[in-house]
DNA sequence: TTTGCCGTCCTTTTT
DNA sequence: GGACGGCAAA
């Protein structure tokens, strides 16, 4: 056994990670330093000592990380020993404990065949629980309080603890803690676990005693990438792993994180020394990814963090060019931006694979879709409404989940009546009644349709609904996965009903439902084809189906252009970055501030510490969004960043005369409710071109105004005043100027 | 039972 | 400016 190839072309300090076998060790890995490849040559190195694969697991943060490391940690095998070696287990925190549950979730009374709701599923059944418990708070969405109950579960607080969640008014807590009930209720009925469920159930699987101590026993080498990252739940899920072997190893940033809205505590990673006092540290200072001017800007950018732990980025390459920030007129012109830089880089020779966008918001990229489009440039997107979120795909899925799991009624309901085969609303009504009158599932309920005469007309398209269930679920014990998703597709009529809407719309391009279908199928196809036999069965599929996000199915391919999320971006790395959009109350988000300063600024953090060896930065004067144009003012950030490394500020960008400031008129617009007058906005008592006064910043003149939603908005230039400011005018009396 | 139209509401980031 | 829910008509 030769060591030489694992430890090949590591500096000294990855050396020490990748050498440390047993007790808890935290790496420290600045952006670009060698993080994943420490990661990857410390598994191997793990299996060349000896270590069994199978007892090692790995988290990563998204299922494309899952998938790279596999395949490195592979090569990396295969060049030591040249032969195939039993896996390690790599996943995310949610796809192992979805595993561990389907294997030892019996032992807690967890139905193997369990569905996962995704956030869709979730406001569904959020909105009948408030019909069941007949409360609706008021002012409240079933996606707020979903989000509610996602806060509650990650902070382990049960519904008669709902005092404990800060954020939900008192007068509320009563309601939604009988919504929470019985959306639990709900979901057990369903044999269904949420998201947050997974790692809960996880985390009691690993605290009960039988399953808790053989999982402790199968498992001995616990790596976790992201550290930063992690919510209370996965850090204990982490602490409860590693109890008797100890044997963590946590790598990540704090300055890298930015999941804080979704429950990340950074003190896991600041306190890690604490929870495990023997724990080894190391630090990775140097990059190896990004030009000198790139890194200078974003170490100026991150110390302007107060809550930060000190650490410095040392490059290692050259200084490389400015990074350079364009001013644009507005979105088109900065779209018009972009290409003129791409097409630079192109003439260059730098393949479109090795550029990417990103932006602060999903809805921007769209903007920037459009002007690739027309450019014919190619482009890859991880899209808002991904593949999975199509109406066909989640009906096919419907139709799967019942057949793994005939609980599952949400996903039954779905599909009882697509394609329309007449069981309306009324039948639905009637069989769901029988069924709990029965005290029997409502696919039960379907199959006795033939007692159940006061369906009347619709009793017999029951009943043939019925045998076609019982059909599919005769496949499903008897195929493989791919002869049953096409089956599904088949017989129950998806197929032939996608096309014929096709037909009659005359699109038959290859975004077509009928297309994805098939795509699906491939899907399965490939899965089968990937996965041992014991992991074959639907439900194991389907709960892969489920985890699966956006940036899991971006493919880096060589000629694409990438456009992400700054989320999104995290872990991934290009020669060319651009960002576009770096204007206040879009970077830093209007929505984050002002507690998620900090946060936000890592995010750009994030962005810049991507580029390679070119960064470019984009800010528009005026964007607009929701069909008109706002104002907008460059980013704070931009003011942040060592002027030495940039190219493009000039003083002026800060320090103009005339500062444009937004308004807001609160004239809202009668209720129907109130008798008087009709549906009509009052006028607006300003007008462009008009002077008005203000107590702080003097003078100032009207630009523009527009009428959005339930008031006025628009522009006032006030001469001298600093800083971007919100400004509400009330309506009445008259002329009278608040500040906001 | 299905379809289409109209009003309302929201507009961050995602496993 | 877009998605979704409610309601009315076919």
């Amino acid at each position: 056994m030769n060591a030489e190839v694992i430890l090949e072309g590591l500096n000294e300090q990855q050396t020490e990670a990748v050498r440390h076998v047993d007790g808890p060790m935290l790496v420290v890995a600045g952006a670009g330093s060698g993080k994943t490849r420490v990661i990857t040559r410390r598994v191997a190195h793990l299996i060349s000592q000896g270590i069994e694969p199978q007892s090692i697991v790995a988290i990563t943060f998204t299922n494309k990380a899952a998938d790279e490391m596999l395949a490195r940690v592979n090569t990396l095998l295969e060049r030591y020993n040249g032969q195939d070696v039993r896996r390690p287990v790599i996943a995310t925190f949610h796809a192992f404990s979805a595993q561990l549950l389907r294997m030892y979730g019996r032992s807690i009374g967890i139905d193997p065949n369990y569905s996962i709701f995704d956030t869709v599923d979730r406001q569904k059944l959020i909105k009948m629980a408030c019909g069941d418990v007949n409360a609706l708070p008021f002012g409240l969405t079933a996606a707020k309080i979903a989000e509610f109950i996602e806060r509650a579960k990650r902070q382990q607080i049960l519904p008669d603890q709902i005092e404990q969640l800060d954020g939900l008014p008192q007068y509320q807590r009563p309601a939604v803690a009988r919504i929470y009930t019985r959306y639990q209720q709900l979901l057990l009925e369903n044999n269904g676990l949420d998201f947050d469920d997974l790692l809960g159930k996880a985390l009691e699987l690993l605290e009960s005693d039988e399953a808790g101590e053989s999982i402790r026993r199968r498992y001995h080498y616990l790596l976790i990438d992201e550290y930063q990252d992690t919510n209370r739940v996965q850090y204990l899920l982490a602490k409860s792993l590693a109890r008797n072997s100890s044997n963590i190893c946590a790598t990540g940033d704090p300055d890298q994180s930015i999941y804080g809205w979704r429950g990340a505590d950074l003190r896991n990673i600041l306190e890690f020394q604490e929870d495990f006092p023997n724990a080894k540290v190391v630090f990775l200072e140097k990059n190896y990814r990004s030009t000198g001017h790139i890194l200078q800007a974003a170490d100026s950018l991150i110390r302007h963090n107060v809550e930060r732990k000190e650490k410095s980025l040392v490059p290692v390459h050259e200084q490389g060019e400015p990074i350079e920030v364009h001013e644009c007129d507005d979105e088109v012109q900065e779209a018009a931006k972009i290409l003129e830089i791409v097409g630079e880089y192109r003439r260059e020779g730098i393949p479109l694979g090795e550029i990417a966008v990103f932006s602060r918001v999903n809805s921007l990229l769209r903007t920037v879709e459009q002007a690739l489009i027309s450019a014919d440039i190619p482009y890859e997107l991880a899209r808002g409404v991904g593949f999975f979120q199509r109406k066909e795909i989640k009906d096919l899925v419907a139709y799967l989940r019942v057949l793994a799991n005939p609980d599952d009624q949400l996903s039954l309901e779905r599909i009882i009546n697509v394609p329309a085969r007449g069981i309306g609303l009324q039948a639905q009504t009637l069989l769901k009644a029988y069924a709990d009158q029965k005290q029997i599932s409502l696919l039960q309920a379907v199959s006795q349709a033939d007692q159940i005469a006061e369906l009347g007309k619709s009793q017999n398209s029951v009943i043939q609904f019925g045998s076609l269930m019982a059909q599919l679920a005769a496949i499903n014990n008897e195929s493989t996965l791919t002869t049953i998703v096409r089956q599904t597709i088949d017989l129950t009529g998806l197929r032939s009903c996608y096309q014929k809407a096709a037909e009659k719309q005359n699109r038959a391009d290859e975004l077509s439902p009928v297309a994805n279908l098939d795509e699906f199928v491939s899907t399965a196809q490939v899965y089968e084809s990937h996965i041992s036999p014991e992991e074959q069965s639907l439900p194991h599929f389907l709960s892969q189906v489920s985890l699966v996000s956006e940036i899991d199915s971006v493919k880096g391919q060589a000629d694409r252009l990438t456009l992400l999320t700054i989320h999104a971006a995290k872990g991934l790395e290009f020669s060319v970055v651009i960002v576009i959009a770096a204007e206040e109350d879009i970077m830093p988000h209007a929505l984050a501030m002002p507690s998620g300063l900090e946060e936000e600024r890592r995010l750009f953090f994030v962005a810049l510490t991507r580029a390679k060896r070119r960064l470019h930065i984009c800010y528009a004067n005026r964007r607009s969004t929701r069909g008109s144009y706002r104002r907008s003012m460059p980013s704070r950030f931009l003011k942040e960043i060592d002027p030495k490394s940039v190219r493009g500020l000039t003083l002026s960008t800060f320090t103009r005369p005339a500062r444009n400031f937004q308004f807001v008129i609160n004239a809202r617009r009668p209720t129907p409710a109130e008798p008087q007058p009709a549906l009509q906005m009052p006028r607006c008592p300003y007008r462009t071109g008009q002077r008005i006064y203000h107590e702080k910043f003097g003078y100032g003149l009207i630009e523009e105004i527009h009428l959005s939603g339930n008031h006025y908005t628009g522009s006032i230039r006030f001469h001298g005043a600093a800083g971007l400011k919100k400004i509400v005018l009330d309506i009445a009396p008259l002329h009278a100027v608040k500040e906001d």
